[in-house]
DNA sequence: TGTTATGATCGTAATAGGCT
DNA sequence: AGCCTATTACGATCATAACA
């Protein structure tokens, strides 16, 4: 298991403070005997030494930790992007902890609230609303980067993909050689995210597409939403040949709709949706995806927390917290199940 | 009896100082 | 000079003491 520092002073006899003289590369400095030097490193290489990271954290003022809000653990993307942010920070010798907001403001403030008390060194949070984000620009006085979602407020680090050239790149492929009605499922479109997905898929089809498209707004990401739209469309419609969904849910909802229906798609109709999942691969239509870069979007967050908890502790001045950066991500569109 | 003040506590990191 | 130890702050929390 490893021994305590005072596990070892008591082991040779040594003061305690000696012995983290030692352990904390000192020795030399605070003239502590090679020969002492070298027997309690011997012993900590044999049995290991456990440190107490909340003390630690109190006399050094800063924890090593580092908070991650985000909506929803059920969106796969969100999922994978908490797992990819875990593995990055430990990398770091950062802790990571997370947390759900359930897209609520009020629990979005408290759990920023929560992370604060807890102690994070910096926060990431893909926030909710404009007036969310607002919120936490205005109570944290520590690093935060915004990922995923930024409301054009301005004055704040933030991570993002570009949805628009990602729309209007699944546009171009899923448009091309189809003759069918494009029918589009877009969710909450007051998130930026979806916003600039449809105006990019808008932007491709009033510049290149002669015939009319179809877009049905609905008020939810969640599979619920889209579950509901497209049983209101089937109501006077049948299934698309072509159709795009904002996100993972919304398309989890309108197949299910469509299997509720006993109706089966046209084994030609062709899909296009945001976000990727390997589930995806064992569906029998073609498929256009827009993925994200994760790796991008978290190496790109972490660049900016280090360079502000830097800063932070070189300065000491709040004031220049904020970088006030957007990063851009390029998303990369694939096809999968083409026939 | 109810309120406020003080001190001890945890382990770590850094500074000041002591003993031979 | 060489080798090591004692003391303190850090911050929240709890127990005990000292007030009115």
């Amino acid at each position: 298991m490893g021994k305590t520092v005072a596990d070892i002073a008591q082991e040779f006899n040594l003061s305690i403070t000696t012995v983290r003289f030692i352990i904390g590369g000192n020795a030399q400095r605070y003239r502590i005997s090679a020969k002492t030097e070298k027997k309690v490193k011997d012993y900590i290489e044999k049995h290991g030494l456990i440190v107490n990271h909340a003390a630690r954290s109190l006399k050094l003022k800063k924890t090593e930790t580092l908070g991650i809000i985000i909506p929803r653990l059920s969106n796969p993307f969100f999922a994978r992007l908490i797992e990819t942010f875990e593995a990055h920070c430990r990398s770091l010798g950062y802790q990571l902890i997370f947390s759900c907001s359930q897209n609520n403001d009020k629990e979005e403030a408290n759990l920023i609230r929560m992370m604060l008390s807890r102690g994070v060194d910096g926060l990431f949070i893909a926030c909710n609303s404009k007036e969310s984000q607002q919120y936490a620009i205005q109570s944290v006085s520590k690093p935060i980067v915004f990922i995923d979602r930024d409301f054009g407020i301005g004055k704040l680090n933030s991570v993002i993909t570009d949805n628009f050239g990602g729309g209007y790149q699944l546009a171009q492929a899923i448009l091309k050689d189809n003759e069918h009605e494009l029918i589009v499922f877009i969710g909450d479109e007051s998130l930026p995210t979806i916003a600039s997905r449809l105006a990019g898929i808008e932007k491709y089809c009033s510049e290149h597409l002669k015939k009319s498209f179809k877009v049905i707004k609905l008020k939810g990401n969640s599979a619920e939403y889209g579950q509901k739209g497209m049983q209101t469309y089937l109501k006077k419609n049948s299934l698309p040949r072509c159709m795009v969904t904002s996100s993972l849910n919304i398309l989890e909802g309108c197949l299910y709709a469509a299997k509720n229906a006993k109706l089966v798609f046209n084994e030609r109709a062709i899909f296009g949706t945001f976000d990727y999942h390997p589930m995806l691969e064992f569906l029998n239509n073609e498929l256009w995806v827009v993925e994200q870069n994760r790796q991008e979007l978290v190496q790109v967050a972490f660049e900016m927390m280090m360079n502000m908890l830097q800063s932070n502790q070189d300065e000491d001045i709040s004031s220049t917290l904020q970088n006030n950066k957007t990063f851009s991500s390029n998303p990369c569109l694939i096809n999968l199940n083409h026939k």
